[in-house]
DNA sequence: TAGGCCATCTGGTCCT
DNA sequence: AGGACCAGATGGCCTA
C-alpha cells in the first residue's frame, strides 16, 4: 500500500504531466536521448501511465471503501433502532446482531398471533375486538415496567398465554416469557425453514 | 486457546 | 462511469 505512493513520491517527475505536448513529447524531466534511450523513455512512458491508472484505481478504492464503511454504520445505526423499539431483558445484555433480527421477527409474529387471538376471543363473547392487550401495548419500550420481561417461567410455542384474554386485568409477568424464550432459543419450531 | 462477534477491506455484480 | 449492494477474507477483541 505504501510502496505505490512511494513510487509516485520518488518518481514524482514522471507522473502527471502538465500538459498533452508534454505527454507527446515525453517525461518532463528527461533529456535528449539517442534511439535505445527513448525506446527505453517510451516504455517509462507505458510505465508512468500504468502508475497513473493505478493511483487512479486507488483513489477509487479509498472512496469505495469510505462509502461501504458509511454504508455498514447506517446499518448499524438501523439494528440499533430496531434495538431501541424490541422490549429490554432484564440482564440488559445486548443483543447481537442475529439476535436483534430474529427476536424481532418472533416479536412482530407474537403480536400478530395476540391481535389474532384477541378478535376470536372478541367474536366469541361478542364484545368489540381488542387489537392490543394492554399489558403488550406497554411492553415493548425498553426498560418499561409495565411488563416485565422474565427469562424464567414456562413456556410453550403450541399454546402461548395470553394477557389479553381479560382487558381490564392484566396477566401476570411470566405470561410474556414465551416471547423472549421463543424468540431467542425456540424460535424455529415457530417458523420452520427460516435458517 | 478456540470460537463467536464485529469492523473493515476488497473485488464482483447490478443499477442508474 | 460511478454508486449501491453483496459476499468472502482478514484481523482484533472478548469470553468460556
Amino acid at each position: 500500500m505504501d510502496s505505490l505512493y512511494s513510487d509516485i513520491d520518488s518518481n514524482s517527475c514522471d507522473f502527471f504531466p502538465h500538459s498533452e505536448d508534454e505527454e507527446s513529447r515525453g517525461p518532463r524531466c528527461a533529456s535528449p536521448q539517442p534511439e535505445q534511450q527513448q525506446k527505453k523513455q517510451r516504455r517509462r512512458g507505458r510505465a508512468r501511465s500504468d502508475a497513473t491508472v493505478q493511483v487512479v484505481k486507488k483513489n477509487r478504492r479509498l472512496k469505495a471503501n469510505d462509502r461501504e464503511r458509511n454504508r455498514m454504520h447506517n446499518l448499524n445505526d438501523a439494528l440499533d433502532a430496531l434495538r431501541g423499539v424490541l422490549p429490554a431483558f432484564p440482564d440488559e445484555t445486548k443483543l447481537t446482531k442475529i439476535e436483534t433480527l430474529r427476536f424481532a421477527h418472533n416479536y412482530i409474529w407474537a403480536l400478530s398471533e395476540t391481535i389474532r387471538i384477541a378478535d376470536l376471543q372478541a367474536g366469541k363473547t361478542g364484545e368489540p375486538p381488542v387489537l392490543l392487550s394492554p399489558c403488550l401495548a406497554e411492553a415493548p419500550s425498553p426498560g418499561s415496567d409495565a411488563c416485565s420481561w422474565s427469562s424464567s417461567g414456562s413456556s410453550s410455542s403450541s399454546s402461548p398465554a395470553y394477557c389479553a384474554s381479560s382487558p381490564g386485568s392484566p396477566a401476570a409477568p411470566e405470561d410474556y416469557s414465551y416471547l423472549r424464550q421463543d424468540a431467542l432459543y425456540g424460535f424455529r419450531s415457530f417458523v420452520p425453514g427460516i435458517y
